[in-house]
DNA sequence: CCCAAATTTTGCAACGACTCCAAGTTTTCA
DNA sequence: TGAAAACTTGGAGTCGTTGCAAAATTTGGG
């Protein structure tokens, strides 16, 4: 069962003009890319691929799925006796130290950044991204300490953890554009942690405690 | 002597330009209101608007002239023994007490920013210009501390002080949105700048105090 | 006052993202 | 097998934006 014939060319479809998208995109840049070229290149009419994709920027964010429920879940899975922004650097040194690509450390990266960073509309798209990661996590922080309506602690802590998130995946941006590799950066971003955690008060690094009150 | 009749009425065409721009935003929206629209209602053809202005934000973002180096002027104005995020601190509080136009504390402002939220290409711009204001903070701070070059924390600092800058503007933009009197905003700004001044950590609150080394 | 140079304004054509709609084509399922 | 449902396509159109060459206007000098 599962699924049907008609669902599975659908995926296969919207899969392969994703990855005919973001290919044209690495080698030539966002904005010579137009979207004739990625249905032609797909075989497709355009309307097919405005038909899974609702605007240009969306052909290259395909991948970044889950990315604004993150750091939500690591405050969610938090230790006992651990707060959320502690969670959250832990979570943080432990994919710097696996040189994880899921946070960029990866050879090619630096390409993907560079065609984000040379078209306005892909800055825009991450900076709506990081909206959103923020808007979740402060919600999810007024679910976890129950805090009254009016309370702007959430917000604030939200956007502390927030900042710390953005901070690092500028500074990997940064270098791996740089030509650093991961391995170097790796180690450079487990330095930045620690000089992060030493800028943030004990009120930010002791909010939301698991099994506290 | 100063200007002849051609720059007088350059400049005089472009306000005028701006001014309709803005008149017919702020009445039905930005989306909706098309730069051969503006165009028409200034009497000019649309080749002279943009002849002006670069891009259809820039018709509504045209009187935040130096909002840029605001931060950085604070900055650079702090007192002897005062330190950078301190110094703009007390200039928000200064610019709340006194319920200033400069902050949005005004009859009328809930319009200016509902038109911004209803328009992504305005949002866009928005926070392009938080960027800027960070990125002009950070190289602010380096001069005035006269950090070396790999030192990470002007950058840091930077994104603390703009975070404050954000959260108050943020927070204003959506009371004000919210029906509340700009009065009311005004107490409850200042409150807020309270609750930030006791999440900032020493580090943070004593990092480049004027006098000091 | 008049003319040539500099500058501004304008019209026109074009490109690309995006939307709407109606006419195919394909898949499903009874 | 045959009609309904879902997907694809072509075509026309809107809007932001750019480039270019032809007016129209202003300036400065004779």
């Amino acid at each position: 069962m599962a699924e049907g014939l008609r669902e599975r060319k659908k995926r296969e479809t919207r899969q392969r003009i994703s990855d005919i998208a973001t290919g044209l995109f690495l080698e030539h840049g966002f904005l010579t890319v137009t979207i004739a070229d990625v249905a032609e290149a797909a075989d497709v009419s355009v309307n097919t691929v405005y038909n899974y994709f609702p605007a240009k920027e969306d052909l290259f964010f395909d991948r970044s799925a889950g990315v604004v429920e993150q750091l939500s879940r690591w405050v969610r899975g938090r230790d006992e006796g651990e707060s959320a922004a502690r969670a959250v650097l832990r979570e943080l040194r432990a994919e710097a130290e696996a040189v994880s690509p899921r946070i960029g450390l990866m050879q090619g990266y630096d390409r993907f950044m560079r065609v984000i960073h040379e078209a306005p509309p892909l800055r825009s798209r991450l900076w709506s991204l990081q909206q959103e990661i923020h808007d979740h996590l402060e919600a999810t922080l007024r679910e976890e300490t129950g805090a009254p309506d009016g309370d702007p602690l959430p917000g604030l802590i939200a956007g502390q953890i927030s900042w710390i998130h953005q901070t690092v995946f500028v500074t990997i941006g940064r270098e791996m554009v740089a030509g650093r590799n991961p391995d170097e950066v790796s180690r450079e971003v487990l330095v930045l942690l620690d000089d992060i955690e030493e800028l943030l008060s004990e009120k930010v690094l002791n909010y939301a405690v698991r099994g506290a009150q």
